[in-house]
DNA sequence: GCCTAAGTTCAAAAATTATTGAAACATCAG
DNA sequence: CTGATGTTTCAATAATTTTTGAACTTAGGC
């Protein structure tokens, strides 16, 4: 069933080969791809994320560029996204430098994490702007529909910004 | 402070310029192309809707190809995607073919359809896979906590796609 | 019924984003 | 210390997405 070109004898694999991902890994690797495109997550980073979901312990570098296929460099950056996000933790054994990762407890935590970052400095950064946009109109005597579709725009990022906190509480809260 | 350039007599603009946007427009655009941009939305898609949303009256064509000075292909593509996704209306004059675009009265309502077209499918079309993923891995006696991961997507997926009828209603509902 | 204004389509070009891999760097076991 | 292992960096390349524009279609005014 497996190739024979595994290790020539009992030995430690100088350079093992890693299986490609199982039926069952790659649905749902296809699964979290699909989420993480809605996101605007790159494939490889998904696909990372999966694979440390499904498997029963902690994953190191190594396995997981060989098992996915891809490059170190994108292992590395796939990580670090993962890392910046919350999104998984690394265990360390004793005597070896190499790390081993796994996903963190809450998934949930991790998508608020990853939302949070990418609208809250959108909104944050549109506030003054959004408020000068509608000054602006009502200076120049614009129609009443406007206004109101300005003011309203500009009630909602004030609202978000005040239940941000509540709804995405920041790492340290 | 406009160009001089406009009409050489007080005859019909055969060609009329339209002006580029204004500052405050650019800023709102901004805005719009950053939020939509979490969306996976083009760039010149938030820029349509964001010279409809902040104009007085419904605007045409060829003044959104003017303004935003983007090509017929992008405008006639990008107001296709906002008609799909139910985010604008035309009102058409009696005696002319053109159409003329506003956008439609909740942005709240489009953006969730937006985000129903998005994500529903991909809910859908796992369901099956998950659940064989999760079968898998309980056959393969897989540990606890990986059953227990895969068994919480699993809920989850299941709630969503019952939470989704009411949080995003259809548009026949 | 024509004919033309209004809009659409889609293949090619441009722009953007993701991935690779070789070189640089860092760390720690010995 | 030092050397090899483990990881990061980043310029170059590949892949993907968006935009363009010219050819095509359609609708409706005349």
């Amino acid at each position: 069933m497996k190739p024979p070109s595994e290790k020539s004898a009992g030995r430690r694999p100088s350079r093992p080969s890693y299986e490609p991902l199982q039926p069952h890994e790659v649905e749902l690797a296809d699964f979290f791809v699909r989420m993480a495109g809605i996101l605007g997550v790159p494939r490889s980073v998904a696909e990372i994320y999966a694979l440390l979901y499904v498997s029963t312990g902690p994953v190191d570098f190594d396995q997981i560029q060989g098992r996915l296929g891809i490059s170190k460099g994108s292992v590395s950056q796939g990580l670090k996204f993962l890392r910046d996000h919350e999104m998984i933790l690394s265990v360390k054994e004793p005597g070896s430098r190499r790390e081993r990762w796994q996903p963190t407890p809450s998934l949930a935590a991790s998508l608020v994490a990853l939302l949070r970052r990418q609208v809250l400095p959108a909104l944050e950064q549109a506030q003054p702007g959004l408020q000068r946009v509608l000054a602006d109109a009502q200076a120049r005597g614009s129609q009443p529909e406007v206004i109101e579709r300005l003011s309203r725009l500009n009630r909602w990022n004030s609202r978000a910004l005040e239940l941000a906190p509540l709804l995405l509480p920041p790492p340290g809260a």
